[in-house]
DNA sequence: ATTTTTACAGACTAGTTGGTATATTTGCTG
DNA sequence: CAGCAAATATACCAACTAGTCTGTAAAAAT
């Protein structure tokens, strides 16, 4: 999978220990020394702590995020489903343990993007990349009445991608998967009345059915 | 105001200083000297760093979250107009250096659930506060018929909060009021197709101009 | 073959952190 | 005013931080 160079290894080791305790916490030299990489070699590959913030951005975060709406590319059609199944599937992933660290890139984006302008930006960048495949998304969808037409496809794109966020956040706080699911669910709801022609839990349904 | 006395001119300061740079990355010390309070006197009032983070939820945030929704409690008409006034305030009352900082609960919220469970446990329970005060409010509003039969209050409480959240998150990381207005203004659109039996921007354009 | 560059190792440092120990002052009570 | 506790000052500390320094072994270039 991985090309498991030392600063591969490097990299991939902070960016887990990063997602559990966030980036400031994160103690580089001795996540690396675990993989019995010393500092030495740490600090040879990258000039500074940041510089492993930036990295873990732009190689791990940004592809990461991008697979995640990867479905969506490029659609001409069953787009308001694919929508729907995505946030499905975010449901779907959540375990008691993800709920209690959140989403990485959010965590980031509230720890550090107060912190550091370049880190700021670097992660704006991903959230820009989300963004436009659901903003290009949602304007397809119009095209073929799947979607409403009344509706904003860069705003809702925001606001779809905020929505999702808070759900991750309130779960944290409330320590609990059943609270993020019910209020993913809640999303759904939502976005049914407000973005779809029709209703695509139907299809979902009968998808599950299908698959059962 | 306050009662100005060294404990509360510490909590105070802390505070402050809080809100911009967070929880772990305040130095209570170092902000206590500024108002000449020595470090003897902060670890006389406080234990320790984290039981003034402690004091600092209970104390001022707390209040400071009630407040905010209080126009909401107990009412039993006008509330469809309430909750869509006090979202409006969230907008008027945003400026392009609170979009930086974020909202503290929310940053709060997110910086130090995960790291310490008495903290997480009183951040929980400003949240919920807040969700109580809305619940109650939606259920009201469905009882004078202002607000659609269909919505279930409390996972409605949960997602409108979580949703405000959103919207903060996003401009933080875009760093930029704009987007903060016009997510806000696309949740309030939401709002009247999903909660409100009439449309309240129309109320709230007539009370616009009757104050003018 | 020799020089140069890359890749690493690990001891060391300057500065900071949250917190303590001890001494001194203040304000109250009898 | 004596005595005592609360309030405040200040020097101090151990642990920890990101980062540097010096050295070396192997690879690559000349």
């Amino acid at each position: 999978m991985s090309k498991n160079t030392t600063r591969e290894k490097i990299l991939q080791r902070c960016f887990e220990a990063m997602e559990v305790v966030g980036f400031e916490a994160l103690r580089a030299d001795k996540e690396v020394l675990n993989l019995n990489i010393s500092k030495g070699a740490l600090y040879h590959y990258f000039p500074s702590k940041l510089d492993i913030g930036y990295a873990m951005v732009d190689e791990i975060i940004k592809p990461m995020y991008e697979k995640k709406w990867s479905d969506l590319i490029d659609r001409t059609e069953g787009i308001a489903n694919s929508i729907y199944e995505l946030i499905e599937t975010e449901k779907r992933n959540a375990t008691e343990k993800k709920i209690l660290r959140g989403d990485v890139l959010y965590n980031l984006m509230l720890e550090m993007s107060g912190v550091d302008a370049k880190f700021r930006q670097k992660l704006e960048e991903v959230l820009e990349l989300q963004v436009k495949i659901l903003q290009k998304a949602i304007l397809a969808g119009k095209n073929c009445n799947e979607i409403k037409s009344g509706v904003d496809s860069r705003s809702m794109s925001y606001l779809l991608i905020g929505q999702l966020h808070g759900c991750y956040a309130i779960a944290k706080t409330r320590a609990s998967k059943d609270v993020f699911t019910s209020m993913v669910s809640g999303l759904q709801k939502q976005l049914i009345d407000v973005l779809y022609v029709n209703d695509p839990s139907r299809n979902a349904q009968r998808a599950t059915v299908a698959s059962a």
